[in-house]
DNA sequence: CATAAGTCGACTGTTTACAGTCGGTAGTGG
DNA sequence: CCACTACCGACTGTAAACAGTCGACTTATG
């Protein structure tokens, strides 16, 4: 019965539980679960077709991605982010991309680094003329490469792991206020100060991108 | 009737994930589950007297703290870490605790955060004679403090989520390796920065004992 | 009419049972 | 002695069922 879900594509690597967690990411982020609302187990095991067990495990990461918010009694509902916990999600995130901006800059090959976040820019440039959902997505990549490209994973977990709450700032704030952060020129300029190797450059450079997001974002 | 069966202190019930959460991350801190190891559902499922969704739930939660790592087909071990992850490991944390350390100079009531940091060195100094692991559980003790006292939730949770990781890695180094990092003059060098209100040389003296720690381990 | 006790329903926490898949191993043939 | 095949066992992924608890609603009672 459940077979007939999602299954004609050539790859059907990713467990139930990775797909459900894909889907209430994106339902949670897109606003269609809206903040605040309960969520019911029974519910969404069956509008998702899993089993609870299965849909429990995805709602504990949720939990922990800080996209779900546990009450009383266990129950979850879908966290509500006020303008305070947008700045402290935008602290942590800019100490986190300081330190990768900063690495990037000490690290030897400095070559393949340059290339991959030039390709990242291009990926930008070319989402320019998209939807808002496009950009967005475009936006985050470049950051997610910035972190990779590091080699410190646990930086880069730790990145994903604040992920979802990014995006549900930027959702929260309204997707407009969001993407006047994505100036692609702002980002090239990010690149152009880890390219000089001058690691307290590249860090400043970071900070102000960081501090004028999170402020675009609030306003 | 059924309802004053443990009206205990202030320790809320804890259910049967959590407590099973708690069981195997000192397990595996411990080094009773040494690195690398498989880990069988059904084997530790039993061994916990829990159910195996139960325990998958704690799994889950685990995984994503860095405790174990996930293999081909699903199957868990626990994570082995080398020198260059426990470096990245200090790496991102002393980024979290260098912004703590800044965000609590440019706080209004820094009368409370010096009482609260004091308090906790003093405990520190009472475990000063007491065992290895009585010595590092104040000690990170002390770290939490700090971000927690910063009221940034994010923060407090990304630096939660790596508790663990930080744990394997002093396990990793050695117990006597780890406690030569927790001198409570050290400690007290970082609160009185604080005290100072000077966000830089804040930032300054948490970076330095972070790097000191990290060598230490890694030495 | 207001309040207190009792009942109903819904939800989570937990357990048990089933299905699919992969790796290893024994057994057979060259 | 080696290779190949077919079976066996272990483990994960998944589903369905059971139990306990809390809140809301109803009813009885002063």
């Amino acid at each position: 019965m459940a077979g007939l879900t999602a299954p004609l594509l050539g790859l059907e690597k990713k467990s139930l539980r990775e797909q459900a967690l894909s889907a209430l990411r994106t339902a949670i982020t897109s606003g269609e679960l809206e903040p605040g609302r309960h969520l019911v187990e029974t519910e969404l095991s069956e509008m998702l077709q899993i089993s609870r067990g299965t849909l429990r495990e995805a709602l504990r990461q949720l939990e922990q991605e800080g996209l779900l918010s546990a009450g009383p009694r266990g129950r979850l509902s879908v966290r509500h982010l006020d303008e305070k916990e947008i700045r402290d999600i935008y602290a942590v995130r800019a100490a986190l991309e300081s330190l990768a901006a900063r690495t990037l800059c000490e690290l030897p090959d400095r070559q393949h680094v340059t290339e991959s976040l030039h390709q990242a820019i291009d990926a930008m440039t070319a989402a320019t003329g998209g939807s808002l959902e496009e950009r967005i997505e475009s936006d985050l990549e470049f950051h997610r490469t910035l972190c990779r490209l590091t080699g410190n994973e646990t930086l880069l977990h730790s990145w994903e792991s604040l992920e979802g709450s990014i995006r549900m700032s930027i959702m929260f704030a309204g997707l407009e206020k969001g993407v006047s952060n994505m100036s692609v020129d702002r980002h090239k300029d990010i690149v152009a100060a880890i390219d000089t190797g001058d690691a307290t450059l590249a860090r400043k450079t970071i900070l102000e991108h960081m501090d004028t997001a999170a402020a675009n974002l609030v306003a």
